[in-house]
RNA sequence: GGAGAGGUGUCUGAGUGGUUUAAAGAGCACGCUUGGAAAGCGUGUGUGCGCUUAACGGUGUACCGAGGGUUCGAAUCCCUCCCUCUCCGCCA
């Protein structure tokens, strides 16, 4: 979330960007709470002190043998003001806090202003567009006749969107994720993670999912746990609550399932593999200081690049302007794939810099050059997501005879097979 | 799931209603001492929020796992919850 003090000395600038975003949010509420809780504290805690100091004196009384019971009645009664107090200002702490959650962070200083995905700039782009001498198949085609992945019983046991991987899909699911993984921790600097997959609600506060976008997620409420959307939730909330006397940068890299309702997007990209409620991904995060969060999210940008270079996937680097941010980035890489089946750019990666604001929702700190707590930076991304990959490499490496040549990098990881048959 | 024991500052650890302003020790920082070091001695050593200050800081308040409650006053008493450990049960 934003500091409060930050909205309120910089009421305009923060105004502006919630019109950049197309975020309708009320700050002038928000402010009038916190003026409120400010009029509030001040007056309890005089009555606070001038309790102390009389209760003090009752001891003394007390001991000297003198009788209280006068000065008891007085204190009982601004004891009753300070419960009246208390009351209040609990009340509006809730709101304020409520308030600061639902309001998206501030998008970076270079983020691009923009209306949509439409204004979101190219950055770069990788290799090129493979010239296929015959029409591509779709993935689901060439999936279903390879018996790599069986959507059908997938859906009879869980519902569509839920795929089922079968011999060599399922094998290919467990080969990319080692690869990257192997790939994050051997070359990259990252420490591996295996994390809880599912997160209780201060986690899934902590990162932004929650509260603003509930419907989104899956929930277990038996157990007060949902399942996670993304590694980024327990590996980020792994660090809440603590002063990190680590040296910073830490680099984390995690595979975990993901889970996600797509509520919203119903009936949008749905065959086969295109949007998935449960997919593979492994993820990356780095926490930083203030003063390197930058570079750290263009190091992580290429770590994640990297893992397409290797597979030898023609991709491009776009960024996403201010109408397109996600809630809690300030900045923001979207990496997409070409797929040529589909004639469309599909997205495998989003890098994002959360600045601080992740940190001050989970209350994550470490310690500047002056010994003081302050909240680290945040910067996760995916390295990358498995669904998108594999259609990827299934509709740009198929053969005419509907084989697909396997990239080199996978070969040892699938045991030595090299084409999909 | 059942029974029991615990959770105090960076760490160890004392504290069962009122100079506790959380003892003491260790650690850390600075200073003295020293040829240099160790030992010794001295001083300092948390976080959030409010007010104040140009700033250093000052001041008030809250914080002893979390949240409530009792009381003039709570680390201390009561209630609920969380976590850790030990034993039992169940179990991959």
């Amino acid at each position: 979330m934003l500091d409060i003090r930050f909205i309120r000395e910089n009421t305009d600038a923060v105004k502006a960007a919630m019109t950049h975003r197309n975020a309708d949010v009320d700050v002038d509420a928000v402010l009038a709470l916190d003026s409120r809780r400010r009029e509030i504290v001040s007056e309890a805690e005089v009555l606070k002190a001038e309790r102390n100091k009389v209760s003090k004196s009752i001891g003394q009384m007390i001991k000297e043998g003198k009788d209280p019971e006068e000065i008891k009645a007085q204190v009982r009664e601004m004891g009753d003001q300070i419960s009246a107090f208390d009351g209040e200002l609990r009340e509006i702490e809730s709101k304020l806090r409520e308030g600061l959650l639902y309001i998206p962070n501030m998008p970076a200083e270079t983020t691009p202003v923009g209306k949509d995905e439409n204004d979101n700039p190219v950055i770069r782009s990788w290799g090129e567009k493979k010239g296929l001498d015959f029409e591509p198949k779709a993935h689901w085609d060439l999936g279903e006749a390879l018996g790599l992945f069986d959507l059908e019983r997938g859906a009879k046991i869980a519902g569509s969107g839920f795929p089922l991987f079968t011999g060599k899909g399922a094998r290919l699911e467990r080969a990319l994720i080692q690869f990257m993984l192997d790939l994050h921790t051997e070359e990259h600097g990252y420490t591996e993670i295996a994390p809880p997959f599912m997160c209780n609600e201060t986690a899934m506060t902590g990162t932004g999912q929650l509260p603003k976008f509930a419907e989104d997620m899956y929930a277990v409420p038996l157990d007060g746990l949902y399942p996670i959307p993304t590694a980024e939730v327990p590996v980020t909330n792994m660090y809440g609550n603590e002063i990190l006397d680590k040296e910073l940068p830490i680099l984390h890299t995690a595979y975990t399932p993901c889970f996600r309702r797509e509520a919203g997007s119903a009936g949008k990209d749905t065959r086969g593999l295109l949007r998935v409620h449960q997919f593979d991904k492994v993820e990356m995060v780095r926490f930083t200081t203030p003063e390197t969060s930058e570079e750290e999210h263009e190091k992580l940008t290429l770590d994640a690049e990297r893992v397409l270079q290797k597979l030898g996937l023609h991709y491009r680097v776009i960024e996403l302007c201010t109408g397109d941010l996600g809630f809690s980035a300030a900045k923001c890489y979207d990496i997409e794939l070409w797929a040529p089946a589909q004639d469309k750019w599909l997205e495998v990666s989003s890098c994002s810099n959360f600045k601080d604001y992740q940190a001050r929702r989970a209350n994550i700190r470490y310690r500047n050059e002056d010994g003081k707590p302050a909240f680290v930076h945040t910067i996760n991304g995916s390295g990358v997501a498995l669904p998108r990959l594999v259609i990827a490499i299934m509709e740009n490496n198929q053969n005419a005879d509907g084989s697909i040549d396997l990239p080199e990098v996978l070969h040892p990881y699938m045991g030595g097979i090299t084409k999909l048959a």
